[in-house]
RNA sequence: GCCUCCGUAGCUCAAUUGGCAGAGCAGCUGACUCUUAAUCAGCGGGUUCUCGGUUCGAGUCCGAGCGGAGGCACCA
């Protein structure tokens, strides 16, 4: 949009008309001064490099109080001299930027609030020690203005710790209307739409995106200090492959070829197995077509792990490791930051998640899937009568015509999982081999599978399992598993038949694993909802066209 | 895909049985050298999500649509 000239307003009567029409609106009063500051302070608003620039956080820390005091005395010795020959400042001296978020204008004096990543500091300027223009600028400034404040650090007399400025430039005149000052913005729809406003309004969002990030990192230096190699692999697949899930599928033109969004990693993580890197994780994006909910959002970022000679027990003490680790850490950046919602000792952290207080000491629960069912219950999973007979009771009609051991699946979904602990990472192990066509089975009992589930709050962070590595049992689980798939499902498997032709060249036996980022970055922050945890969570249009 | 609730000024929210669409903040003009949601005086700001219907009269009631929140379903 280009922007109205001085001419404009002396036009025909239509447009003088339309102009005063723009006086009253916000947009227009801020580009009002955005002319101001160009013809009238021939500023620059839309500004350049600056280097030498500290955050907001250290500029406060370099407030000195023997300075500050020794520069009060200085003043007090002038007026009393009568002496207004400046001595030099002793006071430390910053540069710092920042968008403005309160402008109060006190006639010869000029209050600011800046606000960074890593704070708000105030920015005080006074008629008498500053430049006029810089003066004059400091009154025209908005809520939304992107500043750069330099001066000595002070206080103000009521004792708030400021910048007392004498150099101010504007590096961005903000031409949006602002959210509300006090009461911020609220709703949720257009916190996720204008995420870029919501982060400047809401310390909290960028608190969470900030420790999304250092979660992550810890993640990958846990893993780099095991001697993982992270890798990435395909997002863009000719067939969507290692999980069952509907996947997104879009086109590549120069090729004419249909491909799909991964849904998992994992099919081409055991490629590089086959290939000979026997520690390999990815940390990325896996894509869905299915619903969204609090803890769902279509794109989310997974870790993966594999593990050469390696197995599902070798994935359960990583795990329990890396989230106890990424626990104790988190519990520690809060309270450091004075967040005293964080309980329980350093090395045994409880971290609030809603209602919930999650306790993160370890050793974290373990459960048999067998035991956690029998429990729920009161009979054995393997007992087919009583299986049949309590899908009945239960009106599981989806069950009804199920084999056995998705009945049984059913029941302990329906049973059993409410049973766990949500305050307690809980880990089930021992699921029924009929349910894991993908996983080896136990060797002591074939009908049991090594695989487990974690499950935290709740929510189901992710399983691990001892991966097959039989290249003709693994055709035969996807073969039979393509044949129960229904008509909706047969849309989008197909068999990946490069993936068994790895196997016949040689995978070595396994431990793989799959970790939900997004919701250990939701519990570890204490944020309900994924859409928090992630910077711009999938919105539908406005308008609704798609 | 289904169910329930919600959508009013830039933001946060009011508006009685269906009876002139309001407040605070933000904005504009002015005053003010220590503000802390600054204060004081004055001024402006609306497609009540959209379309249709009932009615003398609709923000309010009815229908459809759009968007959101929560729940369900889907979801190794």
């Amino acid at each position: 949009m280009s922007e109205p000239t001085a001419s404009d307003s002396t036009s025909e009567p239509a447009a003088r008309a339309a102009t005063e029409a723009d006086l009253r609106d916000l947009v227009a009063a801020r580009r009002q001064k955005l002319r101001f500051l160009r013809e009238e302070l021939g500023l620059q608003p839309y500004g350049c490099r600056v280097d030498g620039l500290v955050d907001l956080a250290t500029a406060r820390a370099t407030f000195d109080e023997a300075a500050h005091d020794a520069h009060e005395a200085q003043d007090a010795q002038e007026a009393e001299d009568g002496n207004d020959e400046s001595m030099v400042d002793p006071r430390p001296r910053v540069l710092s930027s920042g968008r403005v978020i309160q402008h109060r204008d006190i006639g010869k004096l000029v209050f600011l609030r800046l606000r960074d990543e890593t704070g708000d500091l105030q920015v005080s300027l006074s008629k008498k020690a500053c430049d006029p223009s810089v003066f004059r600028l400091a009154k025209k400034l908005d809520y939304g203005d992107v500043v750069v404040a330099g001066g000595p650090m002070g206080r103000t007399k009521k004792g708030e710790i400021c910048i007392w400025s004498d150099r101010l430039e504007i590096h961005s005149k903000s031409l949006a209307p602002p959210p509300e000052k006090w009461h911020g913005l609220s709703d949720p729809e257009i916190r996720f739409r204008r995420r870029y406003v919501d982060l400047h309004a809401n310390p909290a969002a960028i608190q969470t995106l900030q420790d999304r990030s250092r979660i992550i990192s810890r993640m990958r230096k846990f893993m780099e200090n095991r001697a993982y190699l992270e890798v990435e692999t395909p997002m863009m697949q000719s067939m969507a492959g290692g999980a069952a899930a509907r996947p997104f599928t879009t086109h590549h033109n120069a090729l004419d070829l249909e491909l799909s969004m991964r849904i998992a990693p994992e099919l081409y993580l055991k490629r590089l197995l086959v290939g000979g890197l026997p520690r390999v994780f990815e940390i990325n994006r896996n894509f869905r077509n299915e619903g969204v909910d609090r803890s769902h959002n279509p794109e989310f970022t997974a870790m993966e792990v594999y593990q050469a000679f390696g197995d599902c027990w070798t994935m359960l003490e990583l795990t329990e490791s890396l989230l106890y680790e990424l626990a104790c850490a988190a519990a520690s950046d809060r309270r450091s930051r004075g967040d005293e919602t964080v309980e329980g000792a350093d090395d045994a952290p409880v971290l609030p998640f809603g209602e919930l207080k999650i306790d993160w000491k370890r050793p974290f629960e373990q459960v048999t899937y067998g035991d956690l069912f029998q429990r729920a219950v009161g009979f054995d999973m393997r007992d087919e009568v009583a299986v049949r007979a309590k899908v009945k009771e239960l009106g599981l009609a989806k069950a009804e015509g199920m084999d056995h051991w998705f009945a049984v699946n059913e029941i302990f979904e329906e049973c059993a999982e409410p049973l766990i602990d949500p305050a307690r990472p809980t880990f089930v192990t021992g699921y029924p081999s009929a349910i894991s066509p993908l996983t080896r089975p136990d060797p002591a009992d074939p009908v049991l599978a090594e695989r487990w589930d974690i499950f935290i709050a709740g929510m189901e962070i992710g399983p691990a399992y001892t991966e097959l590595n039989d290249p003709e049992i693994q055709l035969a689980k996807f073969t039979e598993q393509l044949a129960g798939a229904d008509d909706e499902e047969q849309a989008f498997r197909n068999l990946d038949e490069d993936f068994i032709e790895a196997l016949r060249v040689g995978m070595p036996p396994a431990g793989g694993l799959g970790l939900g980022v997004d919701r250990i970055v939701m519990l570890l922050t204490g944020n309900l909802s994924i859409r928090e945890v992630i910077a711009f969570p999938l919105m539908r249009p406005e308008d609704g066209s798609g």
